[in-house]
This record gives C-alpha cells, structure tokens and sequence, in this order.
DNA sequence: TATTTACGTTTCGAGATGCAACCTAATACG
DNA sequence: CGTATTAGGTTGCATCTCGAAACGTAAATA
C-alpha cells in the first residue's frame, strides 16, 4: 500500500534537480532566458566568481541545456544561448518567480506579457481536463497504462 | 534600453532560490508533497545524511514551507506538514518533474490526476488570456501598472 | 527497570564555494 | 608595428558545506 510512494519518489525530479536544482543553476538559466549571452554578462548581472560560473557554465552546456558556440562577430567572445531542452525549462522559472512574488519575496513592476496583444499571461497553474484549477488535495496518482487509481498525495 | 534586464533580473528568484533552489530542499519538497511527515521517512527515502536533514526542515520551517508541531499521538515524534505557501509550490515541481520527462530522464509509469473524474491533468505551460500556449518567442515585458511594453526576453 | 524508537547534535574528512590574482588569445589604439 | 584592453577562463587559498558514523536525550514499550 506504500508502492505507490516509492514510486512517486523515484520520479525523474533527482536527475533534473542535480542539473538545475542548484542556486547559480537557477540564476544563469533565468538570466540565459532574459538575453544574457556571454560570460562576463553572466558574471557581472549575477555577481557569481567567475570559477564557479566557468564550472557551472559548463555543466549546463554539458547537461544539453545552454549550448556554446564562438561568436562569428568577435572571436574573443563565446555566446551561450538556451537549447531547445533549456527553453523548455521556462514554466519552471516562471513558476518559481510568481511563488516568489505571491509569498512576500517583493513583487515586481514589470511582468510577462503575450506579444500579440499586450496581455498579460496566466498564472501559471494546475489544471484539470475541464480547465478547472486544482490544489494538492484534488489530486490522485494514477498508472499510467491502466489508469488504476492508486492513492493520493500528501494524505498521510 | 537596458534597464528591463536589470529589473528582469532583480525579481523576486533569488530569496525563492536561497530557500528551496537547493539539491535537498527540492526533494524533501517533493517528499513532503508525497505525505512524507516524519524525520526518519524523510532520511531512509532520500537517503539524505541526518544532519544535513536536520538543518534543511530546519530552515524550511524558518522559511515558511513547512510546519513543525509534535505528533500528539507520541511525543516522540515530530509532524513535519506543508503550509500553504508550500503547497503552493506544487506548480514548481510539477513543472520541473514535467521537464524531467520530456527530457529523457525517466518518464513514470504513475501520473497524477483530477480526483474528480480520474482524467490526468494537463500539461503545465505558460498560457495567453486566450488559452494559447505561449512560447519564450512570443512573450515581452510590459509594465505592470501603464502596461507599456518594454521588451521581449532572450533577444540578444 | 531496561530497551527501543524518534529526533536530533557532534565530530571529522572530503568536496564545493568565494575571492583575488594570473594566463592566453583576439581586438583596439597610437 | 607595439602596447593596451577585453573576453573567457584557470590557479591558489581560506572558508563553508556535505556525508557518514557515533553520541545524546526524551518518550514509548517490554
């Protein structure tokens, strides 16, 4: 009765949280996201030692997240631009910022917005088939190939 | 021209970031989120070291995530249970999980689902006020009170 | 009373981190 | 051309954090 929790926790969140789930990880990525390209933009909009960015910088390129090619303007410079595995990770930062800025951490005066028509997005949320916004407690874990309900979460 | 990246850059990541953008804080997250409760569920399922474990549910219950009170069935025991603000975090590690399937780090043979009709639930993703589903290319900044448009990230 | 259980704390060695200085190749300046 | 500057690192060193195992303590169990 407590397979399914082993389950749950054998989710594939520890590969991913070794890659990103780490401080500098999360700030270069969202910096990567806002348009920072080069190192010493890294560097000096993060405040990071330049060691540890080296070291970090590499693992993302390593993990398929940032790739790194020379700049063909100035070949002293290297440009690190998201792939498509590391523009996949936008819900995620986008998530953790409006966490941040719904539980105190500041609010900001700027926010996202669709370029087609100015609007802004959605909050970011758990949604059910039907488009109904849902919490923990409306959630079960399901197979997969059966679809045999097994339990749900955070329920003792 | 370049004030946005420095607001974009100063948002509110950072605190979120200190607090769970962390290896462990992340997966006692996640274990949380799973019904985990106690000390010694958190160590032998994660098999975090004990101080480390210690320190961490300390400082998530200092952050606001989690809450600790004595079992009062046995006052050995310790509940360790998910405020609001840490169940609001539920989006994050869905999406980061999400990420991890997408991307060849293990898809599960267990999802979750809405309680209500056992459907699974939609994928997380950054949404327009239409429903469209928004890519990083298709966003801008604009400002939150003149709505005044300011730039779109990751253009150089 | 003696033992086990739950939740830590302490100690200690190994690895990660931050800081500052140094290095190398490519551009820019005179 | 020769010198200076810039971009992207690397190296050394002190500090901090981590994991593993032993120890401490209060509450339950026998």
């Amino acid at each position: 009765m407590d397979a399914f929790r082993a389950a749950a926790l054998r989710c594939p969140l520890p590969p991913a949280v070794e890659l990103i789930g780490e401080k500098w990880a999360f700030l270069i990525l969202r910096g990567a996201l806002n348009g920072l390209q080069h190192f010493e933009q890294f560097q000096s909009g993060l405040g990071i030692a330049r060691n540890i960015l080296s070291n970090r910088l590499g693992k993302l390129v390593e993990g398929g997240i940032l790739e790194r090619r020379a700049d063909p303007d100035d070949r002293r410079k290297v440009v690190y631009s998201l792939s498509a595995k590391g523009e996949a990770l936008l819900p995620v930062v986008l998530a953790l910022r409006q966490w941040g800025e719904d539980w105190g951490h500041g609010k900001q005066d700027i926010m996202l917005a669709d370029q087609r028509d100015g609007q802004p997005i959605q909050r970011i949320a758990i949604h059910a088939q039907d488009g109904r916004e849902l919490t923990l407690r409306e959630l079960m874990w399901i197979e997969r190939t059966t679809g045999a309900s097994l339990k749900r979460p955070a329920s003792a």
